[in-house]
RNA sequence: GCCGGUGUGUUGGAAUUGGUAGACGAGGCGGACUCAAAAUCCGUUGGGCUUAUCCCCCGUGUGGGUUCGAGUCCCACCACCGGCACCA
């Protein structure tokens, strides 16, 4: 029979266009479920085949659980503001916001062409001033809160985009995005407070069915770790505050170190006996990017402060003072109490700058290197009332010491920095705030939103470092919302990681005019049940959405505390030769070829059978033939099939343990063995041959995976008309244990652990009545000759191990 | 440097979690059909030894170990990939 995959296609996809089977009910008594991928960037290029892997195999999972009788939401939208579109309206002189509606109609008809189950009225677009309304009311809702605030600091600054960037979108001293250097410029920015949250963005993990690589990458990020805040007196009079994770090592303390940005230093600084080279040293140490400054941070760098000295509160030593840029102004106090027999960066530094080095834990040679053992292993020494204790013991009883001298305390502190939030650029939600100069910042009242982002005639960015929305005097120029006086308006935007730290919400009610989600849809659908992205969102995206919403909890918009109950990840799909798929390199696959060549369903198959989903491969277009031979095998079972209602004896079996493969495969994500399972089974009948009971079985397992053929042949078969529903709308078939195994079973026998034979015994058959069929086999009869049996291992319908030596 | 992951045929990858290594594909080889090609179908395909699809030996990055039995567990090492990186 011919596989007409693009007739068959198109007669199905206009079918479901029509009833809609995909269409998530809210309050439906069926048990929700929530399936979520992350939505797409339409970018010019349009699809490429890295996204339908991801999409396919949640296309997968929610359409077996149609099957299984859940009332699904999977929903789609874009994530459209961003720079890419930003850069491509500039060079081509198209309005950011026609670009964004091309780019989106062609992405929905590519997701249309693939076949995907999505519930198409519910589409969400980030740049739709419906939706950015309550981003921007989130946003006002922190501010009101306190958790956003507008502060001077310096920040990443990327000299090609012209654009402030996060922590978190600083990789290895670079701009993300677009590779270029990253300096460190003061600015006044809105930042959110998304420390205050860190301990309960950590704290939640424990709850949730995140792969685990996934909660690892967080905590690291998030980076907590557990010490003591430490009070020293200084000759200057003033008090440091340092904090660290070995209070312990206390006695150790030789010198201090403070960062170049201390606020003391600018204080103590016209009483120096070497000003100038203090005043050199910051100098320096400002002009550094990061980049630079981790490049360079194998040689210490440094200048005491000559003319104060801080005293050791344990022994009442005077100590020296010294600023190096190896002690970083945004953590922890931007101080630190040295010990350099304990710690590899003090024991550089101490060398290098001559400071004593003091021994207080026993096990190492601090002259050679810093011992920095943090176990049962170290005994104190040097360390007066700490002496013979173990490290262990040591942390608890200086911190207990220091807090009843009133000089210090437990503390926590995480490397997890409050998130800036602004960016100088257009395409992106508007800050919804005004500058008065009586009041100061003002919001702009709910009322009034959304705050529209304006059209202008140049969004180019500018090289002063400004918005490009401020070259636009009458959105500027506004009225102060609380006196009435003349004010102006925040012209910097969000960044992208706004619009998509909430979309799942609106997925649930994404009409809904008067409120970001209802609160009855919130109820029934939150929270996500499964969410599938990539790793490289794990510390913005993954981590930015949990801290919105844990805020949206907090202000009673959402009832649980978390979004996404379960999360996962693809690996990448990469070119031929396993290189990373590129432009430049000229090894992008396109979908759009794949699908006119062999059709979506071939596609989609492929790409779940492709290898292991939680890791990259390589993409072959050779390979792509196997995945069609074996829908084109399928179509033809459709002839081959004689009557028959129930499956065939001879398939029984099979299927039954088919049906469990992909049952259990699916729900695991291994869609490449639950596709071998049914390569097996198709194998099968078309060695036994088959009744269209058993292709049956075939069509409703093979429907998510390939929903159109799926239809096709249940229409073929006659199912169609006498169900009078179609196949993906029939319950996925059950299987039955006790019905997977066949009567007889073969079984391997080995001696000495070497495998020599297989025999055939009846399954479940007692371990006398296999020994006798293996001693009866004519290879072992011949090895055993001469020999006698030591001892013998029988392994229930698996296998016979026999011991044996020479009989004397 | 620290944290995590991965090493299996020519190739993408399987292996019921300690029980017949290489399922299922791709590619190769041999054959059928065809004027021919494509498509399709059948057979075969880890290496070595061999007249032999008999037997035997070797084989899951390397070297040891535990076990009747190890791709799987333990110890040491090597290589590659990803994340973090002066976080006190």
């Amino acid at each position: 029979m011919k596989y007409d995959f693009a007739a068959i296609e198109k007669k199905w996809q206009a079918h479901w266009e029509e009833s809609k089977p995909y269409a998530a009910v809210t309050g439906d008594p069926r048990p929700k479920f929530y399936g979520l991928i992350e939505f797409p960037y339409p970018s010019g290029q349009g699809l490429h085949v890295g996204h339908p892997r991801p999409f396919t195999a949640m296309d997968v999972i929610t359409r077996k659980k149609r099957m299984e009788g859940y009332n699904v939401l999977f929903p789609i939208g874009f994530d459209a503001f961003g720079l890419p579109t930003e850069n491509y309206a500039i060079k081509n002189h198209i309005h950011p916001a026609i670009v964004t509606k091309n780019n989106i109609a062609r992405f929905t008809e590519q997701l249309k062409m693939l076949g995907y189950g999505f519930d198409w009225d519910r589409v969400v677009d980030t740049t739709d001033p419906a939706y950015y309304k309550w981003t921007q009311w989130i946003f006002l809702q922190m501010f009101r809160r306190g958790l956003a605030y507008k502060a001077t600091m310096p920040v990443n600054w990327c000299t090609s985009c012209k654009c402030v960037l996060a922590n978190e979108e600083v990789v290895e001293g670079v701009c993300e995005r677009c590779g270029s250097a990253v300096i460190r410029k003061e600015k006044s920015q809105w930042m959110l407070r998304i420390t205050k949250y860190a301990q309960r963005l950590v704290d939640d993990l424990d709850g949730l069915d995140y792969i685990e690589r996934v909660k690892i990458q967080q905590r690291n990020w998030i980076g907590r770790s557990t010490g003591a805040e430490v009070t020293f007196q200084s000759t200057a009079g003033d008090e440091i505050v340092v904090f660290t994770t070995r209070p312990d090592t206390l006695f150790g303390a030789t010198y201090m170190v403070l960062s170049p940005e201390h606020a003391l230093v600018k204080k103590w600084l016209p009483a120096l006996e070497n000003a100038e080279a203090v005043t050199a040293y910051q100098a320096e140490a400002a002009g550094k990017s990061d980049l630079e400054r981790t490049e360079l941070n194998k040689d210490k760098t440094g200048v005491e402060l000559k003319g104060v000295r801080a005293v050791n509160p344990v022994n009442g030593k005077e100590i020296p003072i010294f600023i190096s840029d190896y002690v970083l102004s945004t953590y922890g106090t931007g101080a630190i109490m040295a010990v350099p027999g304990h710690d590899d960066r003090d024991w550089e530094f101490a060398k290098k700058f001559g400071c004593e080095i003091v021994e207080v834990v026993a096990g190492g040679d601090v002259e050679k290197e810093a011992y920095t053992v943090k176990d049962d292993s170290g005994i104190m020494v040097n360390s007066g009332f700490l002496n013979g204790k173990t490290v262990r013991e040591a942390i608890p009883a200086m911190t207990a010491w220091l807090e009843e001298k009133g000089i210090g305390r437990s503390q926590v502190n995480f490397k997890l920095r409050d998130w800036v939030f602004s960016r100088q650029r257009y395409w992106g939600e508007p800050i919804p705030m005004v500058s008065c100069p009586d009041c100061g910042w003002v919001p702009v009242p709910e009322s009034e939103l959304p705050v529209v982002l304006p059209n202008v005639e140049s969004y180019e960015p500018t090289d002063d470092g400004e918005s490009p929305l401020s070259k636009m005097a009458d959105w500027v120029n506004t009225r102060c919302p609380q006196c009435g006086g003349p004010a102006k308006r925040e012209t910097d935007t969000m960044p992208q990681w706004a619009g998509s730290s909430w979309y799942f919400l609106r997925y649930m009610d994404p009409h809904d005019d008067a409120f970001l989600v209802s609160p009855e849809a919130e109820r029934y659908w939150g929270p996500v049940d499964w969410y599938n992205g990539g790793m490289e969102h794990t510390t913005l995206h993954l981590l930015y959405s949990r801290f919105w919403h844990k805020f949206l909890y907090d202000i009673g918009v959402v009832h649980t505390p978390e979004p996404y109950f379960k999360r996962t990840s693809h690996g990448m799909i990469l070119g031929e030769g396993g290189e990373k798929m590129s432009k430049s390199r000229g090894n992008v696959v396109n979908p759009n070829d794949i699908v006119d060549q062999y059709g979506a369903d071939t596609m989609r198959l492929h790409i779940m059978f492709i290898g292991d989903f939680e890791k990259a491969v390589s993409w072959s277009n050779e390979a792509v033939k196997g995945s069609k031979r074996f829908l084109d095998r399928c179509l033809n079972l459709v002839e081959l099939a004689k009557e028959g209602e129930g499956y065939s004896p001879k398939n029984e079996a099979v299927i039954h343990r088919a049906i469990k493969k992909v049952t259990e495969d699916i729900d695991a994500l291994k869609m490449n063995t639950a596709i071998a399972a049914l390569m097996s089974m198709v194998n099968e009948f078309y060695a036994n041959g088959c009744t269209k009971g058993d292709v049956k079985a075939l069509i409703l397992m093979l429907s998510p995976f390939a929903p159109h053929l799926a239809e096709e042949m249940w229409e073929l078969t006659g199912f169609s008309a006498a169900s009078g529903h179609m196949a993906m709308q029939e319950p996925w078939p059950a299987f039955d244990e006790a019905k997977m195994v066949e009567k007889e079973k073969e079984i391997a026998v080995q001696v000495g652990g070497k495998l020599r034979a297989t025999v055939v015994i009846p399954l479940d058959a007692p371990d006398e009545a296999v020994l006798e069929i293996v001693y009866a086999n004519e290879k072992i009869k011949k090895l055993m000759e001469g020999m006698s049996v030591v001892k013998t291992i029988v392994v229930r319908n698996k296998l016979v191990n026999l011991i044996l030596k020479p009989a004397k």
